[in-house]
DNA sequence: AGTTGAAATGTTATGTTGTTTCAAGTTTTG
DNA sequence: CAAAACTTGAAACAACATAACATTTCAACT
């Protein structure tokens, strides 16, 4: 019922699940530094169930599936490889099935879209109304989402000034991680 | 010889134009109010034209011309929309031809991608180091360039506080522009 | 002017990403 | 249970982008 479908072309009236992009939001810190991506993985999906339930959208198979893996690594997850990783695994999976499974997660703040990559993430803080900025290791492929309070302050401020009233607002850099700058390879194992 | 023909995928060793997307310039400002566009193409064109001889670069015709219907409006124009223009103006233009020449030109830093849009852009500051702003309008279509000092600084800090080293940035931002919040409808006529 | 090597373009084909459409199944609600 | 709303299955297709290789143009140097 509060769910948005929203097939057919973005349109202005689109309404978004959240209401500014550019809010206020408590700083969430990641880094490029190994962590227990178990536990990442876990909270985060725990946390998606929660706000699903909270919010009456429904979770279904496909969609959670999806989710977890968006979750499996902190790679940029493109939407023809979920679905070779689907079909792997004996889902029906079409590209309308798995762009459906992806348009709900994006839609309702659970995962983003890289544009810049063609690729999908989970959201690391899908609680909060924020305008993340995508931080994108060309070393390693993994990306970080930060949400820095002072950056989002100068983007409102900016904004404002000249009288623009942003809805959607996606901001990725590309560069090389601290670990890997520093010759280690982090987290996540390289890839072949 | 100094052009960067790059065909092939992007790889992480791809020298960019500018060393640094977070470099400090001038604050270049541009508003959603009508002005003169003719001034605004023409003074552009001969920029990079300026800049093109200065550093040994080949603008081409199909350049050349690819550049100019980026400069027709403010309105992003995609790649396949760009086919069709040339061609009904006589033009060989097969996808490669057309995605070589905005190449050149994003590459060289004369005009931007919106990777949101997958549609292209004169660039309003070819000349400059920045890490611009893309303030698009959903209302009119239209859209503004902005390099703002105060959200460039945040992002340097942010990023060095976090030992990440960017070689790329796009920061678009989706809205209703000043004009069109008022009723009004800027600079460029409504399409259809 | 002729040669040569590099850069740019012509051309075909193909790869990648995302959507339309309608039928069929599932869940919720009265 | 039945109706309504939502979700998925399936085929086809549309939009965006590149690979590969042949050919032409250009600049530099005899």
């Amino acid at each position: 019922m509060a769910e948005k479908s929203s097939s057919g072309r973005r349109r202005a009236s689109d309404s978004e699940a959240a209401a500014s992009p550019v809010a206020a939001s408590p700083a969430s810190e990641s880094s490029f530094a190994p962590h227990d991506h178990d536990q990442c993985r876990v909270t985060a999906i725990a946390e998606v169930e929660r706000l699903c339930a909270e919010r009456g959208l429904r979770l279904t198979p496909v969609r959670r599936r999806a989710l977890e893996l968006l979750w499996e690594s902190h790679r940029p997850l493109g939407a023809y490889a979920m679905i070779e990783r689907l079909s792997a695994e004996g889902w029906n999976a079409y590209p309308p099935t798995v762009y459906r499974a992806l348009d709900f997660l994006v839609t309702n703040g659970f995962a983003h879209k890289l544009h810049g990559a063609n690729a999908f993430v989970g959201c690391t803080a899908p609680d909060a109304q924020h305008a993340p900025q995508f931080l994108i290791c060309t070393e390693c492929e993994e990306m970080r989402e930060v949400v820095d309070e002072g950056v989002q302050a100068e983007l409102r401020r900016a904004l404002s000034e000249r009288g623009f009233m942003a809805t959607r607002l996606s901001l990725e850099i590309e560069g090389v991680c601290a670990p890997c700058r520093a010759g280690a390879t982090p987290a996540g194992e390289r890839l072949s």
